[in-house]
RNA sequence: CGGGAUGUAGCCUAGUGGCUAAGGCACCUGCUUUGGGAGCAGGAGAUCGCCGGUUCGAGUCCGGCCAUCCCGACCA
């Protein structure tokens, strides 16, 4: 490719509103355009680095035995309300009509529709095991696109899904996919971290998330400093220990209320009785919505599952969700566009159950973990409790304690609690809290659970030592869906016995665009990108000297025969433009054409991380470069 | 959706002391130049985010809206 006919500018200054540096180099080098909020315009340099990582997907894909289709980005609703979540996925999900009225939807994900297309196909054991997948773009209505390319609105994703006869193939599938991920981001350039992640309500199904670790990320996982255990911050165990100043034999004291003016938080109620925070014990209350409560009332639903056909599951989207790294969880009370009238997404059984508070109660040192409450709680989807709704329930806020609620509250302990002796809690009294509380003596909880978030230096659950915190991307997720989607959409076949049994189901994401960014997070310095030659746009970057274009477009044109793709410099420019350029654009191996090198009949090759350059008879070129791009390719990452 | 910030040419910035909106990069023409974002001369490019208000007069003051970014909520 010509420089002087590519489309794209390169930019001397980032646009002002860009904060994160590898999408800063990613606009400047004009791989990249934003187009509006979380929607970008690939160029065509970003688009043949989007192009190479597919490759390296499908290469990857294909070896494990899987077959390129294509789902509809498009999608009819009925699908979406077989499965519920065109009632319990809120406003993220993008629903409109077409001219005659009918119902559609932006496929967010693609369980539906691949649920749908398997349906259609298989209905006898012998079609299984088979894995598909299509690489698609996605529409989800984020409320905050950010950090450049990291999280957005509009994005493409390889989706795969495998179909299974039973949970023996399924976990087949799902370790394949597991050592097929590795592969690629290694590919790609970058380390990746496989961690246990929120596998929601499907109760002893397995989920990963591949992690990149970075600040930029928005994920937080943590990570044993001695063996292995990694888990995300949603799901993360640790031990608990006793507060510095606590013994097991430490004796329960006498209740006694003291006047606490003015301490309604955790931090005011220690400094006023001058403790430390792991003194206290502290109150959240939540709610949980009265969709979520679904599946507790399905009990006969198989495994947990809401029963095929039926509807109005916020389950759905909250358990399921993980099944795609396309996925949701349900975002607010706005179902649809029913704002204009025009309201396909009202659940009519909504509003028919009371909504459920939960009570939390937790070592005032210690974080509520909303995932894990969740869990312990059996809610799909928890929100904050409104004063309100405590005072309701018998709970006076900012001074609430477990034993003064009313009866209907579920109240859930921390792991914490049990374990600590005299905590002060509140007196359920403005400006009175109650010291030397102790659980199972003036309190209890319908359930003593993990429901703490573990943090920087907490100590690793399997082997005692301490955790640390990393920011993380997630670039890939692998998950096991079972069979809540096939039985949603009818994806029955027929065993070897003749008995009609739902496929068993995985799905495995890896966000492209996002995939990108990270590589050139990682591959950057102050110049510019250096992308691994693996996902480089092009494999050489030619540049024309005064003097040596003549030999340059020779050059070009034996290197091309040759099957190195080359982005040639031929523009009126500079060296000094020419060269900020290349290290800007960070293609991985630089030559240069000068007079000089002319007259000498050499040229010029530089690794994008080399210092110097290295001087080699011209005849010499494409076969160095096969060189570095074979052998050496490290030292161009 | 809460909190904060910003909107002046493709990009970066000045102008907020009220009247003809300034500079740099990029772009076009010509000449010169050619090993790390060259020089000179000329040129094109802006309904100063939009609507309304105050005023003799608004990029500038006031109100509303929109857009984008950041923190949070939320989330791949």
């Amino acid at each position: 490719m010509r420089m002087s006919e590519l489309f794209g500018q390169t930019l001397r200054e980032a646009p002002s509103n860009v904060e994160v540096e590898g999408h800063k180099l990613l606009l400047r080098a004009a791989y990249v355009r934003q187009a509006g909020a979380g929607i970008f315009t690939w160029l065509p340099l970003g688009w043949r680095v989007v192009q190479k990582v597919c490759a390296i997907l499908r290469e990857e894909m294909e070896a494990i035995g899987a077959q390129e289709m294509a789902l509809p980005v498009v999608n009819p609703a009925e699908i979406w309300r077989a499965t519920g979540r065109w009632y319990s996925v809120g406003s993220e999900l993008t629903r409109f009509r077409d001219r005659n009225d009918r119902d559609l939807v932006l496929s967010m994900t693609h369980e539906e529709a691949v649920a749908q297309a398997v349906a259609g196909e298989i209905s006898s054991y012998r079609q299984l095991p088979c894995l598909i997948y299509h690489i698609q773009t996605k529409w989800r209505d984020d409320p905050r696109p950010r950090a450049g390319l990291i999280r957005v609105r509009e994005f493409t994703m390889k989706d795969s899904y495998s179909l299974d006869v039973d949970e023996a193939g399924l976990d087949q599938q799902y370790r394949r996919h597991y050592d097929a991920y590795h592969r690629i981001f290694s590919r790609c350039g970058i380390e990746s971290v496989a961690v246990e992640s929120d596998v929601g309500m499907m109760g002893g199904k397995q989920a990963h998330e591949f992690m990149y670790l970075t600040p930029i990320g928005e994920d937080t996982i943590l990570m044993c400093s001695s063996c292995e255990f990694r888990a995300n911050r949603q799901i993360a165990r640790f031990q608990r220990t006793h507060p510095a100043d606590v013994s097991d034999s430490e004796p329960p004291g006498e209740v006694q209320e003291v006047h606490t003016p003015g301490a309604r938080t955790i931090e005011e109620l220690a400094q006023f009785l001058g403790i430390p925070q792991s003194r206290t014990a502290k109150m959240v209350f939540m709610i949980a919505d009265p969709a979520d409560d679904f599946s507790r009332e399905t009990g006969d639903a198989p495994e947990g599952y809401p029963a095929a056909g039926e509807v109005s599951s916020d389950q759905a989207s909250s358990s399921l969700g993980r099944g795609d790294a396309g996925s949701t969880r349900q975002g607010d009370s706005q179902r649809g566009p029913s704002d204009d009238g025009h309201s396909p997404g009202i659940d009519p059984a909504s509003g028919k159950r009371a909504n459920r508070l939960i009570a939390a109660i937790i070592r005032g040192d210690l974080q509520v973990n909303e995932t894990k409450l969740a869990q312990a709680g059996g809610a799909g989807e928890l929100r904050p409790a409104l004063e309100d709704e405590i005072r309701a329930a018998g709970g006076v806020p900012g001074y609430a304690t477990p034993s003064d609620l009313s009866d209907n509250v579920t109240v859930i302990a921390d792991e914490s609690v049990p374990m600590t002796p005299n905590l002060v809690s509140g007196a359920n009294k403005e400006d009175y809290h109650r010291l030397n509380m102790n659980y199972g003596r003036d309190f209890t909880a319908d359930v003593v659970a993990d429901i703490a978030s573990a943090s920087e230096g907490d100590l690793c659950p399997d082997c005692g030592a301490p955790l640390d915190e990393h920011r993380a991307v997630e670039v890939g997720n692998i998950f096991k869906l079972g069979t809540f989607y096939s039985e949603s959409l009818g994806c029955y076949f027929l065993d070897a016995n003749g008995e009609r049994r739902p496929v068993i189901m995985g799905s495995y994401g890896i966000g492209v665009g996002r995939l990108v960014a990270s590589i050139a997070e990682d591959h950057r310095d102050e110049a510019g990108l250096a992308w691994p030659a693996s996902v480089a746009p092009y494999s050489a970057h030619l540049v024309a000297l005064k003097g040596g274009e003549q030999e340059a477009e020779a050059l070009y044109r034996e290197l091309t025969e040759a099957g190195i793709e080359c982005l040639y410099d031929d523009r009126q420019e500079s060296p000094g433009t020419k060269f900020m350029d290349a290290d800007l654009i960070g293609i991985p191996i630089r030559i240069t054409v000068s007079k000089k090198r002319v007259a000498e009949g050499t040229v010029e090759i530089k690794p994008r991380r080399a210092s110097e350059p290295e001087v080699i008879p011209r005849e010499r070129a494409a076969e160095r470069i096969r060189e570095l791009l074979g052998s050496a390719q490290p030292a161009l990452t």
